[in-house]
DNA sequence: ATACTAAGTGTACAATGAACACTAAGTATG
DNA sequence: CATACTTAGTGTTCATTGTACACTTAGTAT
């Protein structure tokens, strides 16, 4: 170890992921439980120590690959938190990403019971260990507000799905209502979405048209 | 120090500043020159390790203050840098930081040439050490894409001023021309400004009336 | 055959944004 | 002191965008 940083901070660095989905209308957000100090036996944002050699994009990563068995997902970097108190062991700075996976994209729990690990509906959040509440909240403003002004919410549907299943995922995140004709019209318009000429084959009601992305990229408007 | 990270990283945490102003209608960043190995004469960031016990918004406005005289600017985080290369010493991860401040606040340089510190404009910037282009470019990204749906550019104007030095700031800024009636109906319909009163006294031209800003609170338009 | 469910479609009006040119109030000059 | 010069200040028209709103269609279930 080199001694440039006396008298500076050498502070552990971890990163914490606000992963998210949508499942029941409701807007959800993975958390596990501590089974060590500090914090033993609370929730919090899946996270961990960054690794030697890692790029902090690659550390978020592999975190969201162990806890929720996917990669290939969007993923952003948040916002760094580095209060000299956030963590009382010692000097923690950590830097948050925010992720999204489609509910169908997601593993199906093993079979034995998982009791450490919980998706949680946002509106319905039980204590968290550390600043993972304040984290959140900033990681939950800044997919609302971006869901507005690009097509972010890519990241939370199946390959293919029904504009009604698209209008539904606007509607969970921001919390409202939004005009059905409205909605195709603006949607359709973006040029983002194409017919993939098969319809909805199940329900006792007239088969839906099922769309799907032209691409991947996220795009912003205004 | 603690055993705790064994395996993992324990790397040094700098700040880094972009600090822009506006001067002569130009977008001006400061550069710092570098006195020491690695990158030794080269323009740099104004930035330093992050010291113990100090947040990392305490850092930044340190530094701020050091280098340019001044606090009580607008200043937000940025993003967080961590490639494992981008400090060829050893491992070091960047906050970066943006800071505004108006021409007129800023002290003097002293009288005997300062050659160590640069206000470059952003589209004529030297070599920058490190990865410090890749971090300005990307904090002249964001200021630009602010100024167009936030009143982020109060950061950059004296306290009263006329309109059409508002006008020529956004201009100066998103590098484009304005509609002098259309920029003034809608900076008048925000309802964030008020008049002083006080007119401008010299000139040979009709005086204007000088503005100020209501409140310091940065809003966020759309 | 009828009831049920979700899909799919167009128009009228309001609000917002964009283009555009002249008069007003001072100072400087001959 | 008249004229030239400079920047301040002001409204309207038109195009575009956004918003409110209700009925028909195509399938399944009974």
């Amino acid at each position: 170890m080199n001694t440039k940083y006396e008298g500076f901070e050498t502070p552990g660095i971890t990163v914490d992921l606000s992963i998210f989905t949508v499942n029941e209308t409701r807007l959800k957000v993975m958390l596990v439980r501590r089974a060590e100090v500090p914090f033993q036996g609370y929730w919090s944002l899946p996270g961990g120590f960054l690794k030697t050699s890692e790029s902090l994009d690659a550390a978020a990563q592999r975190v969201l690959c162990e806890k929720s068995g996917v990669s290939d997902v969007y993923m952003e970097q948040l916002y760094t938190f580095g209060d000299p108190k956030r963590d009382p062991r010692s000097r923690v700075i950590t830097v948050a990403y925010i992720a999204l996976i489609p509910w169908q994209s997601l593993p199906q729990p093993a079979s034995e019971k998982v009791t450490d690990l919980t998706w949680a509906s946002v509106d319905a959040l039980p204590k968290l260990a550390f600043d993972h509440r304040e984290i959140l909240s900033y990681a939950v403003k800044r997919l609302r507000a971006k869901v507005s002004y690009s097509n972010i919410v890519y990241g939370l549907m199946p390959k293919q799905f029904r504009l009604s299943e698209l209008q539904s995922m606007y509607e969970t995140i921001i919390d409202d209502k939004l005009d059905k004709r409205n909605f195709r019209k603006q949607m359709l318009a973006t040029g983002l979405l194409k017919e993939t000429g098969k319809k909805e084959l199940a329900g006792a009601h007239r088969p839906a048209m099922l769309y799907q992305f032209k691409s991947k990229e996220i795009v912003f408007f205004n």
